[in-house]
DNA sequence: CATTACTCGGACAACTCTTGTCCAGGTCAA
DNA sequence: TTGACCTGGACAAGAGTTGTCCGAGTAATG
């Protein structure tokens, strides 16, 4: 129950893209935040097919949000990483043995099953409550002066 | 991102062990759900490591609940299995790369990690209010008659 | 218009963690 | 004393994650 460490990358890389006038290759991404360059463009690559980025080819090429920052929710990124997949996996246990319980009595999810559903859509909730906007905006707050400037600056820099 | 299937495992235990009035072995509780017994154990030793079951050796030995089923959270069974961790882990990648934050200034978690760590208070604290004694409760009223009640009897019967 | 350099995209291994099994040791009731 | 049961650890298999590589495509450039 560990969530992949690939999410806490492509958040980082949405907020600083909000910075970003120009597209950003993943090169300098990965650059940005030490890792390995590789592996974040493979992220970066889903985030593309859930189509919360727009990748452009060539030599100017790179990543670029599609939408607005605040029409782009933390659980948006979350489960173009992840998948949309339930964190709880229900194996219909209460049909199997020598006490099982009829298939047809079965129709409803069992009662633990949906105590943890609520709980995932709990989780989730609260993740669709935040934008890439508002993490920005507390970015903002958090420190003293711009910090978030100079680096959507030093994304579109000429080099390092 | 998923969740242990452990965790299915020792909610129907603590359920059906609601109803065993003796104590029931680790081998009798695998054969009711038709899971390896080897494995359950492994599992039901982690519930009595946080102190939700008791275990009794000998002949007449097994696993009883320690306390009344109300004072049972959901909750105390997914961690005494999953462990306290939170779901997301910071790296503090902000402090890392050309344009690194100073340590001073990360006293405090960072934008991303509050709002991750906010999920996963509210996907606990949604299963810290229900208990085992609701579960009960609630599959009491999921099916025509009594379906616990036979369980129950077959936990401490003589033989399978 | 051809070249070239740069980009993304998907296929390919290495690794770690979870899942599952097994056995020796200790304990209690009959 | 015997048999059944729990405890703890070591061990193997499988899945999922982490990380790397090379080919296809595209845009700038001369």
């Amino acid at each position: 129950m560990k969530l992949s460490g690939g999410v806490e990358w492509a958040l980082h890389c949405c907020v600083v893209l909000t910075r970003a006038a120009r597209p950003v290759p993943a090169t300098r991404l990965a650059e940005l935040h030490q890792v390995s360059s590789t592996y974040l463009a493979k992220h970066l690559q889903s985030l593309s097919r859930a189509g919360l980025v727009r990748s452009t080819q060539g030599k100017t090429g790179g990543y670029v949000l599609t939408r607005s920052p605040q029409e782009i929710t933390v659980l948006d990124v979350v489960e173009a990483i992840e998948g949309p997949q339930s964190t709880y996996v229900c194996t219909e246990i209460r049909q199997r043995g020598p006490m099982g319980a009829p298939p047809e009595a079965c129709a409803a999810p069992c009662a633990i099953a949906r105590t943890m559903y609520a709980a995932d859509h709990a989780w989730r909730a609260t993740l669709r409550e935040v934008s890439i906007a508002d993490l920005v905006r507390t970015v903002g707050t958090d420190y003293e002066g711009d910090v978030l400037g100079p680096i959507g600056e030093w994304l579109v820099a000429a080099d390092s």
